[in-house]
RNA sequence: CGGGGUAUGGCGCAGCUUGGUAGCGCGUCCGCUUUGGGAGCGGAAGGCCCCCGGUUCGAAUCCGGGUACCCCGACCA
């Protein structure tokens, strides 16, 4: 292939974007890669198209070599599947919808979970046509409510979703395994930077769910990394270590005490240390107190309950850990009305005492998992300016469970070795789900077993975002002067520049160049008449192919210059061995 | 859905405080010169100044109301 900038359809842009602030997408948009159509939606330009057809070509590479068979679904679908799913529902303002000219409702596939599985329904019933994974690379539709940084959350966007149909449990861990790797596979040849991480399955239901997140400071999630071992979880999905029971036959008994005007942890902190200081010297701090936290669950059906979550007084509530915890439920603020509505409340001042499904208040009492047995602490009496002291978990209160929802913080215990975890951001490139029998029970897909039993079909779902791929590659592979893309997805190996006004000049470069795509190099050759070489050499280094060839004014001693793109580093080869030493080069990755 | 910011030619911006014929750089087109780091000179095209209303003799500028976009948060298989 040979590409000329004569004639290349590409305006570079001499300045940044101004509303472009993330690299991947001020970089794609000034090298003249995409523009935005809408918000959230974007065109793909020439060479744009070539990086992107390169992304698809490599995940459909390996997921052919893993055995997967590519189908493909409209992105049009019919609302029927997804009311059987409760989607059509549960999906909200984030589904497009619209209606065909007799009014039927349709949607803009946001994920196609129901329509795979109701086309193994219509074809397979036997438990001899599994295991099956299929896949398709399809454009989905979300409206989200913000999109942003270009091609990393649009509204239009494609993805590589696949899904497994398999009889039971240990196939599922086969297939999701399969997956897993040419997971492995697809990113490591993508170049891109990333770690695995446990995620939580969620509303998605299943039991096991990875993500694979390119660690970048862009990236919109954030996950948590041991420094010691390979830990690493989205920080939804991270589980505190949960201390040892401790003997409380030493432990003074529980004293309520006085404490006016206390209403905040800091505030009760400061009285505590005035009015009752430790007996042993040290000063009481945050975490020995036990902050009761009331916020109010919307359930899926719209049925709203109260539940407390008691934790250290110094941790927060991560309301997206605590959402992952309770899902499909959604967390709302606790509000004066709902104080109103549940007078065993002391605003400020609550404690255990009144909390627990057979209390007095009858709310779900949740704890955090440092909140162990034989452990003391000072937490509300439940009247107004009055606290307990030495109240101990397991002897003088117990909850109807624990829950994790308290923040994560940097230097936070790893739960696999008990070493420091640390915290970054990175942004999903791709997961995998063991979706189980949701999707399948919701749609009836079953077969028969060996024993001519019907049984449900275990599925797992597993997706991969191929525009945001090419996004992500971005954002591991730039730097001042413009994109450094690796060889595999770079629209052309090769940037061949002429420079100079002497017509012998852009004759060598042209037979360079042909000579080049005669050895299947793909090239793009800078022939532009007229065009100073200042400006060709700032736009090959914005436009970044990885190799970039100058012919001009070495020609006059027989050489050519030759540059990598990433590292910079230049030599000169004579003329006559330069299509040889290009593809040499080329071929060396 | 909350908070902040912005809206002026293809791109990046000034002008707005204090109302008076819309400006700069880049890009584009023509001519000449130039050709190894975003060239020089001369000429040219291109603008409902986001929209609607108000004040005024006169509004890019002042006032009121919208809308859109960007960023942060909430949300996000």
């Amino acid at each position: 292939m040979l590409l000329r900038m004569s004639t290349l359809f590409l305006r570079t842009l001499r300045e940044d974007p101004a509303d472009a602030e993330v690299p991947s997408h001020r970089l794609l948009v000034r090298a003249g890669y995409i523009r935005r159509a809408a918000p959230g939606v974007y065109s793909w330009l020439p060479l744009g198209y070539l990086v992107y057809r390169n992304v698809e070509r490599i995940v459909r590479e390996e997921m052919d070599g893993a055995g997967f068979q590519e189908v493909h679904f409209p992105a049009l679908l019919p609302r029927e599947p997804y009311e059987a799913t409760g989607r059509w529902t549960e999906y909200g303002d984030n589904l497009f919808r619209l209606k065909d000219r007799r009014g039927v409702d349709m949607l803009l596939g946001p994920t196609h979970e129901e329509m795979f599985t109701l086309l193994v329904k219509d074809l397979y019933s036997s438990y001899k046509d599994l295991p099956l994974s299929i896949y398709q690379i399809q454009t989905k539709y979300r409206d989200e409510a913000r999109p942003r940084a270009g091609l990393l959350r649009g509204r239009e966007f494609v993805m590589k979703d696949s899904y497994s149909f398999d009889v039971d449990d240990a196939g599922l861990e086969r297939s999701y395994a399969k997956h897993r790797d040419a997971y492995i596979r697809t990113f490591d040849r993508l170049g891109l930077d990333y770690v695995i991480v446990s995620a939580m399955s969620g509303a998605m239901g299943g039991s096991r769910s990875e993500e694979f997140l390119q660690v970048t400071e862009v990236g919109e999630d954030t996950f948590v990394r041991c420094d010691g071992c390979g830990y690493a979880a989205n920080v939804e999905a991270v589980t505190t270590p949960v201390p040892s029971p401790i003997a409380w036959d030493d432990l003074p008994a529980a004293h309520a005490e006085d404490t006016p005007g206390t209403p905040t942890i800091e505030t009760l902190v400061a009285r505590a240390n005035e009015t009752f200081p430790r007996a042993d010297g040290r000063a009481w701090t945050a975490s020995d107190t036990l902050k009761n936290v009331v916020v109010t669950l919307v359930l899926p059906d719209g049925t709203r309950e109260p539940l407390c979550v008691g934790l250290p007084g110094d941790r927060e509530v991560d309301t997206k850990r605590l959402e992952a915890a309770v899902a499909p439920a959604e967390v709302e603020a606790f509000d004066e009305a709902d104080f109103a509505a549940n007078p065993a409340l002391v605003k400020g001042y609550i404690g255990p005492g009144v909390l627990g499904e057979k209390a007095a208040s009858g709310i779900r009492y949740l704890l955090d998992p440092r909140v162990v047995p034989g452990t003391a602490w000072i937490t509300g009496a439940d009247e107004p300016g009055r606290h307990v002291f030495d109240l101990v978990a397991g002897r003088d209160f117990t909850a109807d469970g624990t829950v994790e929802a308290a923040e994560v913080r940097d230097g936070d215990s790893c739960p696999a070795c008990g070493g420091s975890l640390h915290s970054a951001r990175g942004i999903e490139i791709g997961h995998i789900f063991q979706l189980g029998r949701k999707y399948a029970d919701a749609l009836g897909l079953q077969v028969l077993d060996e024993s001519g039993k019907l049984v449900t079909v275990t599925m797992g779902s597993y997706g991969i975002g191929v525009s945001r791929a090419v996004a992500a590659v971005v954002e591991t592979s730039y730097d001042r002067l413009g994109l450094c893309w690796p060889r595999e997805v770079a629209p052309a190996d090769v940037h061949l520049v002429a420079t100079g006004k002497d017509p012998s000049i852009f004759a060598s470069a042209e037979r360079l160049a042909a000579d080049l795509e005669a050895a299947g190099i793909t090239v793009l050759l800078d022939d532009r008449p007229k065009v100073s070489a200042g400006v060709k050499f700032k736009d090959a280094e914005l436009l970044g192919m990885p190799t970039i060839v100058v012919v001009g004014k070495g020609l006059a001693t027989g050489v050519v210059e030759v540059k990598d793109r990433r590292s910079g580093d230049r030599e000169e080869v004579p003329v006559g061995e330069a299509a040889a030493h290009i593809v040499a080069v080329v071929r060396a990755r």
